[in-house]
DNA sequence: CCCCGCCTCTGCCGAAAGGGGGAGGCTCCC
DNA sequence: GGGAGCCTCCCCCTTTCGGCAGAGGCGGGG
């Protein structure tokens, strides 16, 4: 394909980010700043006036904030521009926006002060249908797929036995083939079964084995 | 803090690979790569011998692959060496080995065909805790984030419509309790569970629950 | 046009799970 | 000593699943 010049528009209610942004891309020999706007009204218009490549986002701006950006330009509703990606910009890595504007279809989401290099690196893996994720944020997603909100405190509630049932459970083992593995009688395992059903609050095995898989007791 | 020079591990089958990386990173004043592995075994003894702040692993190696590497360093074990953080590198970012690595600790996931650049910019967000994905694998992690756009692939074996069954199994429900959502009859669902049964190669309902979870499908 | 895949439904039967109850042995702690 | 909690096992009964076999409607593609 060829490779002509990526299309920018930044939006953010800083005029120094915004320049500094401008400088640091237009410096690109492949990049260029077509627009800027500076609250999120003018950001969806820009948008949808210019049909950009890329839409840098501030998540706060005056008006419809960057989720919203994200919302309107990345959905399938009358106001979607489809072929602008969406990085969003944030200052705080404290901000608990990550998560709806990843879902939502941000092609990526950087920190401020993550500096030139991941800037221009995001807006390539963004040109290529990728994402690049800070990684001060994505080490905090992660640890949301990994450890799961509260595996001690909620699989505190169940028995170790009951747990360990649970657990082959969650893989799909049958209450006999459980009974052979753990060398117990099916009926233990049964009461062990009922026993955590009751606890987990499921209405049965199924419900178990998805509370194992939520709260990362299985995977 | 003081800036001190970063202690870097490269452990990878090929010595191309490796050769590439050492020139690369010792190119930057502040990284040093201090030893090399070109297996499983040897990236661990080098690991625990030298402890560098950061280990670079293949995922595909002889003896224990990255995956395991990870699992014993990252881990709490005997072996386990805390100080030293885990970047799993690998050369097709089709491989699964994506989940579980981030699962178990690594500081990072990079293709080896990202650059210099992220290379450089993982080690340094490893260095602070943080966790740099390659951009083309995070664009599928959050895939499975979102669950909404399919994971086309693995799900490609089911029919939307067991999909949907699949979706309600992994929540808990009855056949009949599926029926009266999806307005069918009960019959109907338990060809539907049967089926996506079958093409999933689960023995019953929380097999076939537990690969709506594995997959994404269900939250 | 006809075949194929998908969705829909039907029936039957044995296996598995779920709900209820009771009971003995064990450890830990008051 | 006496609970309390856990693990273990047993009974009975109903509901739900799982496997099997068949069948009609409906759409797309060869």
């Amino acid at each position: 394909m060829a490779d002509v010049t990526t299309r920018i528009v930044i939006a953010d209610d800083q005029a120094a980010i915004r320049h500094g942004f401008r400088l640091v891309l237009d410096a690109q020999p492949d990049l260029c700043v077509v627009g800027e706007a500076a609250d999120g009204a003018g950001a969806l218009a820009t948008a949808r006036l210019l049909r950009p490549d890329i839409l840098l986002a501030d998540v706060r701006m005056p008006g419809p904030d960057g989720l919203e950006v994200v919302r309107q330009l990345a959905g399938d509703g009358p106001g979607a521009v489809p072929e602008t990606r969406v990085i969003v910009v944030t200052t705080f890595d404290l901000d608990e926006y990550v998560y709806p504007a990843l879902r939502d279809g941000a092609a990526g989401y950087l920190l401020k002060r993550s500096g030139p290099t991941l800037l221009v690196e995001a807006i390539r893996a963004a040109m290529s249908g990728e994402a690049l994720v800070s990684p001060s944020i994505t080490v905090r997603l992660l640890r949301g797929l990994t450890a799961s909100p509260a595996p001690a405190t909620a699989r505190a509630a169940l028995t170790e036995r009951e747990a360990e049932v649970a657990g082959l459970v969650a893989q799909g083992c049958t209450n006999a083939e459980i009974a052979a593995e753990l060398l117990i009688s099916p009926g233990t395992v049964k009461t062990h079964v009922a026993s955590a059903q009751r606890k987990v609050g499921a209405r049965n095995r199924v419900g178990v084995a998805a509370w194992a898989w939520r709260t990362g007791l299985a995977r």
